[in-house]
DNA sequence: TTCCTGACTCTGA
DNA sequence: ATCAGAGCCAGGA
């Protein structure tokens, strides 16, 4: 496999661990950040592999805010949760005052 | 190789 | 302001 191919993925990861404890940020300013401000769904769909890794994917919400991906996870809100414990209000796979603990890595990087 | 799916985002009504 | 529809890129079969 070439290395290009897995930068993507990688990129994606390396950003997610990036995020900082108590943020969130969404699937489109990482890919803007990577130079594919269009493949918000890539980013999303990168996380699926991200299973298994250090990557805090709980971090990782869409533009709204919403948890989308909480799905995907082991528990229905072990996403929220995950959250929470980080002081992150959640309602209804909701973040609450996502302008406060949204983290842009193209503003902070 | 082509077709399908997907943890998104934007634009138009 | 809210709701609905189309577009986009990458990976897997």
């Amino acid at each position: 496999m070439k290395p290009e191919t897995l930068n993507f993925y990688d990129k994606v990861y390396a950003v997610a661990k990036l995020i900082p404890y108590g943020r969130v940020t969404s699937y489109g300013a990482i890919a803007k950040y990577l130079g594919a401000a269009r493949s918000a769904r890539i980013v999303g769909y990168a996380m699926n592999g991200s299973h298994g890794k250090d990557v805090p994917a709980h971090r990782v919400v869409n533009r709204k805010g919403l948890l989308t991906g909480k799905h995907h996870f082991d528990g229905t809100n072990l996403m929220q949760q995950l959250l929470e414990s980080e002081g992150i209000e959640v309602i209804e796979n909701q973040i609450q005052n996502l302008k406060s603990v949204y983290w842009d890595p193209s503003e902070e990087l």
